[in-house]
DNA sequence: TTGACATGAAACCATAAGGTATTATATTGA
DNA sequence: TCAATATAATACCTTATGGTTTCATGTCAA
């Protein structure tokens, strides 16, 4: 196996949490803004007690943060699971990845015409 | 929500694949080639029905295609559905990803030289 | 055409996962 | 201090999941 078996450890409890649509969709509520648990509760149509397990699981993945705030606690995105994920995925990138070889095409591009206009 | 949600319902069946440990790493031997479930099954300590289930599920998933030859049938790595997890992901790649600035950097270095060397 | 090999499919089992309802705890403000 | 609010925690239920064992199918080679 060799390479991307630590990264694979480290992420499987974000890879856990990701498999889940509600708890996705509650990555992208708290991407518009840190919110406590009664602000996602109001949107969706599952209990507070539900929604409080998928906070755990998303912060065992270490995709949110929770900050207590007097008697709110505040749950808030954190990168670092998320990059962990995305770091697992780029050792496939070479497989599909067009962004990487376009983003590549483009700057170099970008670098030549850049080096024409200094003469 | 806005944003996303296509791309979301799209890319259930892959997150769901993705978040069994062993999953990934079958999805790992893929990327060194495609091979027949029998040279999976040699890697693992669990059975052929087993991994069996496990390719379904990633084929489900677009991770993997499956194609017959002769009496084998040969999984082979799917570039489609990782695409559709890493489209997810990119959206939240604003909180993290120095990935993209550093590449962008390493290759406007490169490109220099190159055209350093071209002179 | 018959055995051996490579595989798929079905039935079954234990545990994990997602949900509910209920009970308990802590902090704010009058 | 006491009610109201915001939340956590426990017990319980149903279904999904990952695994096994057993049985069925298809294809190659002699």
């Amino acid at each position: 196996m060799s390479s991307n078996g630590q990264s694979d450890a480290m992420s499987q409890g974000a890879f856990r949490a990701l498999a889940d649509p509600t708890r996705r969709r509650i990555l992208m509520h708290l991407s518009k803004g840190e919110m406590p648990i009664g602000d996602l509760v109001d949107q969706f149509a599952i209990t507070r007690a539900a929604v409080k397990k998928h906070l755990v699981i998303l912060e065992e993945g270490e995709l949110i943060s929770v900050h207590q705030r007097g008697r709110e606690r505040i749950n808030r995105l954190e990168p670092k699971g998320l990059k962990s994920v995305s770091e697992w995925l780029n050792y496939f990138s070479r497989f599909w990845d067009d962004r990487l070889s376009d983003l590549k095409a483009a700057i170099e591009t970008e670098t030549e015409n850049q080096i024409q206009r200094k003469k």
